[in-house]
Order: structure tokens, then sequence, then C-alpha cells
DNA sequence: CGATTCATTGACCGGGATCAAGAACCGTGG
DNA sequence: CCACGGTTCTTGATCCCGGTCAATGAATCG
């Protein structure tokens, strides 16, 4: 049986069987169950373990000095938390669940080790940090040129494809273990105009919210409504896609 | 001579001096001037090669649908443009430069055969796209958590702390070569209110601008009125110290 | 020198923040 | 089962930061 962490490395090469039996150890042993809002690592700590999310979700976030919070990035099944103990001394930010989750830990020397001698492993942790700077690159994007109903919007449907992707649940219907505040945490915004934002995308029956279960009504109008652009996750993309949902591109010149 | 792409580097990795020479090998044929404000690599091309930046100063940019454009990324000598080749059919942002800057072509195959072989070399680049992403991080905090002028006075005296690390003018002054277009594009605001923010700096004495070059005449006070926080740049953290003339230190982030 | 880009400033407006107050929804213990 | 205290959600009223529109210099360039 395939880890998660496999089937995302998967993505974007093709293992060796010998390779894929070492991905696969390396979550096989000392996972941990974490509650609902829980910290994996948190800031200003230092590990020697790399965590990866195996089940649930998690996100990472930073306290401001105002006592504001920013999560910058969601973490889903598959995902390695915190490789950034190899360059650095103390972790920038914090990484926490926001649903129950199972996460694994894997030694960082023995990660090191292991990447040393199969540049084929490396090869793909590198590709896989390269899909995230996209992500993250989309944020930017939307936090510096969206308004708050596209900012909103967006994320959602980005949450609803990812969801998708991963088999969470079928069809239209996802588990988003959010709070309103997390959501505006994630955006940018203040949870009251979150608030608004979500009974509009509610009264146009785009979306439909049962507690932490969420609904797209309408992928296709909720895709033009927030005007989304789907080619930088390159789920189609991929070697193997897992899923398609075919990209549109516009180019220019500065 | 070491490379500015060995000397990135190196901050994270020792590097056997085989290792050495064929990093510096990589990017010491097929270099090319490019003038200011031009693409290197365009949103929607695919390109064999990877491109690196040698000297000069470059941005990731992307132009949206409704003509805006948001720059995400300021890139410096030794910092690689466009490694998303190798999970990507198309680029999905552009490269640009801003100043008349060198840049080395490598090729993809030739780049990955090396990866491939060396594991050390493939952990070196994974770990700066980990950097690459601390940056990017930033700045959705950035963007998400600080009022204009906070963000304007950030994004001065990150370029400022990067420019001297790099030596390129000493004590407060360094070339920035952008419009105040660009620095808008940058952090998501108008030009109009660019221009009023960098006004306000200036009648407080923190700045002053001279065409393209800048003066910081009160780095505390510009740091204190900003709020920056410079750890998230681990500037003190890199495991070598590759610029290594006292008090100098490192490298390409952003 | 026109012509085009870039910087600057003023007047006005609107999206989203802020403040405030209920309402609905918990998990907990009696 | 209900009573409760604490989150979370919801909605209205008001304010202000930064966007928009517009006009004028200033600098750069064929």
């Amino acid at each position: 049986m395939d880890s998660p962490l496999l089937k995302k490395l998967m993505q974007f090469s093709d293992f060796s069987s010998d390779d894929k039996s070492l991905i696969n150890a390396l979550t096989s042993d000392r996972q941990r169950l974490y509650g609902a809002r829980e910290d994996i690592v948190r800031e200003g700590e230092h590990s020697a373990d790399i965590h990866v999310v195996l089940t649930g979700l998690a996100c990472r976030y930073k306290h401001l000095e105002d006592g504001s919070r920013q999560i910058m990035a969601f973490l889903v099944p598959g995902d390695p938390c915190d490789s950034e103990i190899f360059i650095l001394d103390k972790m920038d930010h914090s990484i926490g669940t926001l649903s129950p989750s199972i996460v694994a830990a894997v030694s960082g020397a023995r990660m090191k080790q292991l990447l040393l001698n199969r540049g084929s492993i490396a090869l793909a942790f590198w590709w896989n940090t390269l899909q995230d700077e996209g992500v993250l690159r989309e944020r930017i994007i939307d936090e510096g040129r969206r308004d708050a109903y596209g900012r909103i919007g967006f994320l959602i449907y980005e949450i609803f494809l990812r969801s998708r992707a991963f088999g969470v649940i079928d069809g239209q219907t996802f588990d988003f273990p959010v709070t309103q505040v997390d959501l505006a945490d994630a955006t940018g915004l203040t949870p009251v105009h979150v608030n608004r934002m979500l009974r509009q995308f509610r009264e146009e029956n785009l979306i439909a919210i049962d507690g932490k279960t969420w609904t797209v009504l309408d992928p296709q109008g909720l895709r033009k409504a927030v005007g989304y652009e789907a080619s930088y996750l390159h789920l189609d993309r991929a070697r193997r896609e897992p899923y398609s949902e075919a990209g549109r591109r516009v180019s220019g010149l500065i």
C-alpha cells in the first residue's frame, strides 16, 4: 500500500521499486495521532525530525507581534511539514492541525542520508517543494490583487480541488474543518467580512455550508465568479495526473 | 573563482572540490547579457533550459486577466530562475530583468543528470528552494497583515539588507533600479499610494532617493518604523558564511 | 525638441475594517 | 434532561485607508 508521501512524490517521478519501498518506509513507523487544533511544531523550536501529514488537515501559521495570526498554507496528506529543519536552527513559523490528524515523524539524519544516496528521491523532494512554491506565489497574487470576494472564493475553490484530488469525499462535498476566524487569518481579511462574503456565496447558490462540511453547488459557476486559474496547481501537468482541471493561460509583455 | 550559484549553494552544504567544479561549470558557458526590462522567460513558454542570474536584478512576475501585474519575487545573483521546467509543461509566470543582467542558461537534461548522480548537489538545490519558500511566506504575511506604510518600508529595508549583503555599494546607499509602478506591483498597492508613502518616508528623514540610487538615512529608525523582523531571513543562521568579510553576510533572498 | 514614460499632488469615493450586539451552537457538569 | 459559559456565527452602523480619477511637472529618449 502506497503511503500518502509516496503518492505525492509519484506525481513527479517514476521510482524504482527499491525507491518506493524506501519512501514508504520513511513514514511507516513513529506515527502519532494529533487532536484538532494541536501544534505539531512550534515557532522557535528546533526538531531533529521532519513531520509528514498522513491524514487530516493542518496549516502553517505565524503569530505576529500585534497578536494577529496569518495562515500561510494548508497541508494535506502527503505534505512534509518542516523540511526547513535542514537549513534553520529554529522554525520561523508554526505548524498546527485543524482536524484530528495522523502525522509521521522522520529522523532528519535518516532522511538526509537517504537523499544523499538516492538522487532520484532527492530530486522528487525538490520538485515537491517547487510545487509548493507555486501555491505560495498564487497566494501572493491572491492577496495582492484580488478583492475580498475573489479571495474567499478562490480559497474555497482551491481547497475543493485539492480535497477532491485526495478523494476525501465524493462529488462536490468535502470536509473543511476551519472556523471563519481561520479563513480570515488565511486571507488577510476580518472575520466579519469573511462572514459577509460567505453569505453572498450562499445567496448566489454557489456553495452550501453545514458545520464543517462544505459543498460546492456549482463548480463552474464558482470558478467563473472568482476567475480561478487552475494552471498553477498543475494538476493536469504532473506526470501521472491524479485529476485534471483544464487550465487556461494568459501571456503578455512587460 | 566561485560562481554566484556556487556561492549561494555553499550556504547550505560543504561540497567536495569535485562538486564545486561541477557547479561552477554549470553556468560557465552560455552566458548572455540582457538589457533592462527584458524578459528572460515568458509565461506559457517551455524552455529546455534553466536560467541562473549571474549579475543584475530580475524579478518573477505575472500578468493577470484584468491587466494588472504582480511581482512575486526579486532575483539576485546566484538565483536559479525557472527550475519549474522540471515539473511543468509551461511556465505559469514570467521572469524579467529590472537592470541589465548577465544570465546563464543551463540545459535541463544536463542538470537533471547531475542531480541524479550527485545527491549532495540535489540536496543543496532543494534547500535553496526551501529558503525561497521562506521568503515567499514572509511576503504573504506582509500583504496579509501590514498596512501600506509597513509594506513599503518593509520592502525597502529588506532590499537594503540584501544589497548590503552583496556589497553592491557601501554603507547605506544602494542601487535599486525599480520604478514606483514596480513597487506598486510588488506590494499590491497603487503607484499613487506608493508615491505618497515614499514621500512620507522622505519627510521622516528615513530614506533618500536619487534616481535609482537609494539611501537609508536611518536604518534603525526605518527598522523600528516598519517593525522589521529579520529572523526569517536567517542571515545569521545559514550554515556557512560565504561572504565572510567582517560583518557582511549572505545572500539572496526575497 | 516633441513624445513618451515616470513622479507628484489634489479631490473624491468606496471596500473593508472597526465597533457593537445578538443569536446559534457547542461541550460540560448538575 | 436542562442550565451554563464559551466559542462561533451573524448582522447593522460608522469610519478611514487606500483606490480612482485627473491634471501637471520632470526626466528621458529618439
